[in-house]
DNA sequence: ACGAGCGGAATGAACGTTCATTCCGCCTAG
DNA sequence: CTAGGCGGAATGAACGTTCATTCCGCTCGT
């Protein structure tokens, strides 16, 4: 899965070989097909995973605080954390983010956490903390603003540059809280 | 090339066989051939023919301002524009930031818009506009919010929902504008 | 204590399929 | 009548997948 996850990441579903996964996993092509049914199914197999993973690490035994102030430096952090701990994999799931060959199953996965984003979103706007948009415009400007900011330091070509400094992640974080505040 | 940048769009450039884009666009696979040297050509070739297309409806004929502010809307609405009118346009562009079959002519013509963007945060921030950051952070955080908005529209389920009311667009361009401005 | 024998995981060459690309007969414009 | 552009069957390479075989670690009779 590793293996497959570095593949993926570099050039997309079709556009990796089965034999080269099992090559760069250093096992025979057949031993792949012993654990996943099909190439399909390795990469849902991988997107749950590294889904959960995902949602894991940024919303569970998430602070019980109600401050949206709080609540959103929390949860950037988490994500920054995430995406630089696990860089391939953060672009695997942007990446893979409503591929055709994704089942039902691996869909619900993301769809569990935009609900429950949805639901902070909501209350917060109750208590006036955030800006009356649709949840989903809010939601979608905060995800895309992150992923924007995590490619713009993998685009400073730069070469051997590789992340983004805790300072940058600062400012970003103030900038896009600017973005969805009352 | 209609026929190839919708099919990319669905299912990516290795996911797309060239028989498949000849059918659809009502000619012979050989056809294809005449005009294109090879399939890394069509689609480079489609990447540069979009990615102008975008940057003219864009940035040529830019408004001579020097508000920021209202560069910003100025900038906003005619991306949303484009994107409104060229939706499968904008997501091949999107789908393709960096692929490994694109190339070096390819990548230049986003190299020069990024460029000139830099110039214009530059200056702005010089003028105590925009929040002091590095530039490739702000271009990353508008663009990547910009496309952030776009999906959050495209995956509201509700089926044929489609666009983005006007309404929305604005609401969305005045979270952004308050992210970046000083 | 030890080795023969067993079960099942791993292997990678081989299979049928599908791909990008080529090629040649055909059709049409002039 | 002819030349040029087109179509789509043909082609060989590469794909996902399979399967006969190998290999390994454990069990158990001696």
């Amino acid at each position: 899965m590793q293996a497959s996850l570095d593949l993926f990441v570099e050039r997309g579903f079709y556009g990796v070989a089965v034999p080269e996964i099992a090559e760069r996993a250093q096992v025979g092509a057949g031993t792949i097909y012993r654990h996943f049914e099909s190439k399909e199914a390795l990469v849902n197999a991988l997107y749950r995973q590294e889904k959960q993973r995902f949602a894991q690490n940024v919303v569970a035994s998430f602070p019980a605080i109600d401050r949206a102030r709080e609540l959103f430096r929390a949860l950037w952090n988490r994500m920054a954390a995430f995406a630089t701990a696990n860089h391939a994999a953060f672009v695997f799931l942007e990446l893979h983010h409503h591929a055709p060959y994704l089942d039902t199953q691996s869909r619900a996965v993301e769809q569990r956490m935009i609900q429950l984003f949805e639901g902070v979103i909501t209350a917060a706007q109750g208590r006036g903390e955030l800006k009356q948009a649709p949840p989903r415009l809010l939601m979608g400007i905060v995800m895309g603003a992150f992923t924007g900011v995590i490619r713009s330091c993998v685009e400073s070509e730069s070469s051997a540059e590789g992340y983004l400094s805790r300072a940058d992640w600062k400012l970003a974080e103030q900038c896009v809280w600017e973005a969805i505040r009352a």
